[in-house]
DNA sequence: TCTGGGGTCCTAGGACCC
DNA sequence: TCTGGGGTCCTAGGACCC
């Protein structure tokens, strides 16, 4: 038998936050946006149960949030990101190690813990993540993360096991994996469901029980890996330290779309600027830098255009003046008149550590612009985000996404604080 | 008027080399 | 007229995740 692994998860992360700080979100049937108050990228249970889906385009369910009264909130990442911070917090003394998966998701190894009861175990570290944050929790129990997984939307799904889903029990694990569709399993998305179920595999009781062989050969080296993992066996390790990152990418929608030159050019300084300052955070360089744009992909009776230009950045960098240089070539020579701009974006790749970056002959070496770069993360950073920024990205910001509806920083900005009165 | 952003991993196929 | 086989590296694209 393998150590136990569990998977610690937010019930409605993104909801759950937002009711920390404003007790008119309880009980209410509230969804959240995703950026540009597109879509509902996170939803109340309540909202869940007036059939709200996820990633609803929001114009296209307008009756519904004015018919019941949902409460519809701006995305707050600072927010959110914070309050992760907390959470983990809270888990960390009830683990040998852990995995932060995602913003709301925390794999736990348990190694060395069997000799307790886990269940209850568990239900003390989501008691403390409650009293700590508010935030309630469920938590799935098993040999494998896969299998942790499901255990943990079993939690979720079914109130009987009360918060905490132990799958370690064999006839246990099998009577929960026949409840589940085989594309509730994690790793099975459309295209591998869609062949699963030409071989009328529909349960994930039944893709356990499929031929090794025969995963291979229709879904890869993945599907067979996750098969190994539904029958106990891990096929992936629980990663606790923080592996170094491949790539990273600042993109976004436009509020309204853009039809001139300048004005792309302003949005994408502002992105190459965040991704210079984004690689500084993580003390990296980049050696490449990829720059797209491109008109709104839903609206196919209107003439559509797509450009992508990769530059190959030497010395490699994390200079946001240098960025924007190199992203400034990508879409000089990518422009075209007469299209409706309505997203773009700005990619880097080849990252390294920035002490390990190789030299070049000729590059200057007397630390100004590194001394430039840390003078405006600081101003940025004091007096709040664009405070300091190249001219070029400009102050008007007429494609910025739209945001109408965003909560106070109430953690991050000392400004934004909720304030207690006292009676 | 109105449809997100940021990642990872795997595979196939081309270029190139010996 | 006849024209190998195998390895590596890189890139693009697909699939999936939250």
């Amino acid at each position: 038998m393998s150590a136990p692994v569990a998977l610690i998860d937010c019930n409605n992360y993104y909801v759950s936050c937002e009711r920390a700080f404003d007790a008119s979100l309880v009980g209410v049937p509230v969804i959240i946006l995703s950026n540009n108050d597109g879509c509902a990228i996170a939803r109340s249970g309540e909202a869940k149960a007036l059939g709200v889906k996820m990633g609803d385009p929001v114009h296209l369910i307008r009756d519904k949030i004015r018919q019941h009264g949902i409460r519809v909130l701006s995305s707050n990442y600072a927010l959110y990101g914070d309050m992760q911070r907390r959470v983990v917090a809270a888990i960390e003394p009830f683990a040998r190690d852990f995995e932060i998966y995602s913003i709301d998701e925390t794999f736990v190894d348990f190694a060395g813990f069997e000799h307790l009861d886990l269940a209850a175990h568990s239900r003390a570290m989501c008691a403390q993540v409650r009293q700590w944050t508010t935030i309630p929790t469920c938590v799935g129990i098993a040999s494998t993360k896969t299998l942790a997984k499901l255990a943990n939307a079993a939690a979720k799904k079914n109130p009987t096991f009360d918060g905490v889903a132990d799958l370690r029990d064999e006839d246990l694990c099998r009577w929960v994996l026949d409840q589940f569709d085989v594309d509730d399993v994690w790793g099975v998305g459309r295209a591998t469901a869609a062949k699963l179920a030409g071989l009328d595999i529909c349960t994930a009781g039944q893709l356990r029980d499929m031929a090794l062989k025969q995963a291979r050969a229709i879904g890869g080296v993945v599907l067979e890996r996750l098969v190994a993992e539904l029958r106990g066996v891990p096929a992936c390790a629980i990663e606790t330290v923080e592996p170094q990152r491949k790539g990273m990418a600042v993109t976004r929608s436009f509020g309204t779309p853009v039809t001139d030159m300048d004005m792309l050019m302003g949005a994408v300084a502002q992105y190459a600027m965040r991704a210079g300052e984004k690689l500084r955070q993580h003390g990296l360089v980049a050696g490449r830098l990829t720059v797209f744009f491109h008109t709104n992909r839903h609206k196919q009776d209107q003439p559509q255009y797509s450009a992508t230009r990769t530059l190959s950045m030497q010395p490699m960098t994390n200079d946001g003046l240098m960025l924007l240089a190199y992203a400034r070539r990508g879409i000089e020579s990518a422009w075209r008149e007469g299209y409706g701009i309505t997203k773009a974006g700005v990619m880097l790749e080849d990252l390294i550590d920035a002490d390990r970056r190789p030299r070049t002959l000729f590059e200057d070496d007397s630390g100004r612009r590194d001394r430039l770069m840390v003078a405006m993360d600081q101003v940025n950073m004091r007096f709040g985000t664009f405070a300091a920024v190249p001219a070029s990205q400009g102050f008007k910001r007429e494609w910025a996404a739209r945001s109408d509806s965003k909560s106070p920083n109430y953690t991050t900005r000392i400004a934004e604080v909720p304030a207690v009165k006292a009676r």
